[in-house]
DNA sequence: GCGGCGTGTGATAAAAACTCACACATGCCC
DNA sequence: GGGCATGTGTGAGTTTTTATCACACGCCGC
């Protein structure tokens, strides 16, 4: 006979966190779930033991006995789990990922979603490495690089491409309040923020609007995406930026997309893992598959 | 800052069984699973950790001093785990659910399945009471009744049917063998097993095929169910008994359907709960529903 | 050389978990 | 006292996770 029957674990876990709480919806922020999945858990907890763990009085609950003793119980041996897991990563040499990726890529995209990585994978330590060269001219090595190209690869690398984009208008709202756009003629009385490494795009996206001649009121130039989307944010002008670096700006209103209907394909962000790699680079290489199906 | 972001639990689980037996096989034998889903709950602790646990030979797996610690550290905290499941459980009243059913359904039926309960509601005691006499005229009082008939029951309790039914006829390959059935009429030759309370059976179904004067050569006449059925399994005769009674004898092959497409319709079984029942025998019922939704 | 044995894995089915939207009960505040 | 905010429970539907199945592989022993 092994350990006798254990309690289901993911429903302990959060009835602990519920219980030290002594709220289901603070525990269910903490968890990153609904209100209702903690509730959930948590009865079928209590069915699992047939004892009830909590009293529910109205909007409020609080342990009972069986409930306390239960925390008092398993709370310890929790922690010394985590610790255990935490001791075992520690241990290993931690080799962690070199990814090599484009500045504005990883201010954008990259860094606001690390967070993730490193919460699904304490044990592999992401080591980012900014760079404008193309993979095979990179002055450091590395076990991932990130670029938008299909070529330009060292060889024996392959380019696997994970993430579909496209060029989109932006602005900030308050610049569109004073002076709104109906057609994209409009943009002549307006500033054009520019990527100096990318100031092909606008005469791209004027040609495949069919207005190539289409003059801006001025042009300002900046020498990163990411500093050309503060600038819209600041409302400076518009911006014409991949879709991938938008972060929250658009859906928290600080940019919006005046003319939406006229979107340039772009070609898709590719990995491209260096040859002899070990699992770490794997497990990140998939998690970035996952992040870029998330949307 | 809670315990620390825990590893996933039921990948530890199945790791600590996997690491006790050094086989994952035999791990997925304790745990009921196969052994892929071994592998895989392994491969993502082992991905959620990124270390290796388990050094992969051939034919046979080994613990690395990364699993060696995590196991050595994480098995007790399981084990308090689990006492402490075990002890809340035990300090509840255990209110047991007080079930009555007639005793070949209990045999045939519920008491195989009992087991399953059991482990998934430990802190709930199932007492059964086999009897004979309808819910209202029970001498004990239950909980829970469970009985063919959608009537008479006591005033206030309203029966829900929870399992499908139909009366098949059966006999041991053996008897097959010595002489084969080709048509219902074949039934002459052979002897018929007849359950006394239900002695109407093979009346019912000999008007259903159409041939209500088939005479077979002699019958056997037995107080219950599955004394007909052990009685069919030994080779005496034929049995006309409810599917839901079967169990495993007809999968294992120790009893046959020789007229398969010959059903008769059957009340479906029912259970009705008595008024003021509580949580455990609510939890009894989904239980039940949950076994019959099997099949 | 061939069947037996234990593990890994792609495709797919089954089960579990979560979310959403709403209900309910209460306290609070104007 | 009515309207609103708060916290929990729950049915229906969806997504995500988990497990299964079926097969591959590599070696062992006969």
């Amino acid at each position: 006979m092994p350990a006798g029957s254990l309690p289901p674990l993911n429903a302990l876990r959060m009835f602990l966190v519920a219980a030290r709480h002594l709220s289901f919806s603070r525990a269910a922020v903490e968890l990153n779930v609904t209100h209702g999945a903690v509730s959930r858990q948590v009865r079928a907890l209590e069915e699992h033991l047939g004892v009830a763990l909590f009293e529910r009085q109205v909007r409020q609950v609080s342990l009972t006995v069986e409930g306390r003793q239960l925390y008092a119980e398993t709370q310890p041996a929790m922690e010394q789990i985590a610790a255990a897991a935490r001791g075992v990563t520690g241990r290993a040499p931690t080799r962690g990922v070199r990814i090599n990726s484009r500045t504005s890529f990883s201010v954008r995209w990259l860094i606001p979603r690390l967070p993730d990585f490193v919460a699904r994978h304490p044990g592999i330590a992401p080591q980012l490495i900014t760079s404008l060269a193309a993979p095979d001219k990179a002055p450091e090595p590395f076990d991932i690089a990130i670029r938008r190209d299909l070529g330009g690869w060292p060889s024996g690398v392959k380019a696997q491409p994970f993430l579909e984009d496209e060029l989109l208008v932006l602005a900030a709202p308050s610049l569109l309040k004073k002076k709104p756009i109906a057609e994209p003629k409009a943009l002549a009385q307006h500033t054009l923020l520019v990527v100096k490494t990318r100031n092909q795009d606008w005469d791209d996206w004027k040609a495949h609007i069919g207005l190539p001649r289409l003059r801006p009121a001025a042009r300002l130039q900046f020498d990163h995406s990411h500093i050309v989307l503060q600038a819209a944010v600041d409302g400076l002008g518009f911006a014409i930026v991949a879709r991938s670096l938008l972060g929250a700006d658009v859906a928290q209103g600080r940019l919006v997309c005046p003319l939406p209907g006229l979107r340039l394909p772009l070609a898709p962000m590719c990995y491209g893992c260096a040859p002899g790699i070990g699992r770490e680079t794997l497990v990140f290489a998939e998690w970035l598959d996952r992040q870029a199906a998330l949307g």
